[in-house]
DNA sequence: TCGATGCATCGACACTCGTTGATGTTATGG
DNA sequence: CCATAACATCAACGAGTGTCGATGCATCGA
């Protein structure tokens, strides 16, 4: 029982927290770039479905009628989910899966972790 | 050991969590408008000058220097932290005294909550 | 090989956002 | 009452973003 908050180690992350010290410009740049991802009603709901998957992962095509979405716009979406670091796609024949990068996401949260 | 996971109550806040279900239209909206406040490098920077701030409360000509921005600008970003309910200003004379509104910040934390 | 399917990219459009100088508003001091 | 200072608002510009139709590329089935 010992000890038991002291495992984990949150000082590893990659992002820096808002609330330790103010932030230079390039923390604020890599930082502000994470939640740009997510400053999107499309791409939270792309979040939420991934992260509400069964199988943890969901194929393209099923994101443009629940999303109400051209397929060209979710296809852009998910790259910049992509890009951000939130999300891996898988091809496998023709299809292409997307799963959650639940570390990344854990990320930023931490950036906002209200003062430990 | 058992009913380990179950002692929290997550959905007692106001921000429904990214990794529970799947959002609605209204309810993506809301989060948007959140990260979308968080999504510039001059509004992180703010945030973390105040969460830094022995008083916990900064005026706002002393952003206008560190963050090299101009007062407009910077009132400008103010404005939308303020209308994001990430911050809060206090007119004291001819001061503006912005503080950090940590229950806001904790808010959006809780959304992206990977999974308890 | 050929047509069909799933996905990414391109081009173009309307819209929003970040920025600044100029101006307006409110409070202090003489 | 007037000058000054702190902050907000306005007008305008360039840059970026979300969206979609058209197109390209890869894969599968016949």
């Amino acid at each position: 029982m010992a000890k038991r908050v002291a495992t984990v180690e949150p000082t590893d992350q990659c992002c820096p927290s808002l609330l330790a010290s103010p932030l230079d410009s390039t923390q604020a740049a890599e930082l502000a770039g994470g939640f740009m991802a997510l400053a999107d009603p499309v791409r939270l709901r792309v979040l939420s479905i991934l992260a509400a998957a069964p199988d943890g992962e969901v194929c393209v095509c099923e994101f443009v009628g629940p999303l109400c979405k051209s397929q060209p716009t979710i296809s852009h979406h998910l790259k910049i989910l992509s890009e951000a670091g939130l999300v891996v796609g898988d091809r496998r024949g023709k299809w292409v899966w997307y799963s959650l990068n639940r570390e990344r996401l854990a990320d930023l949260q931490g950036a906002l972790q209200p003062v430990g």
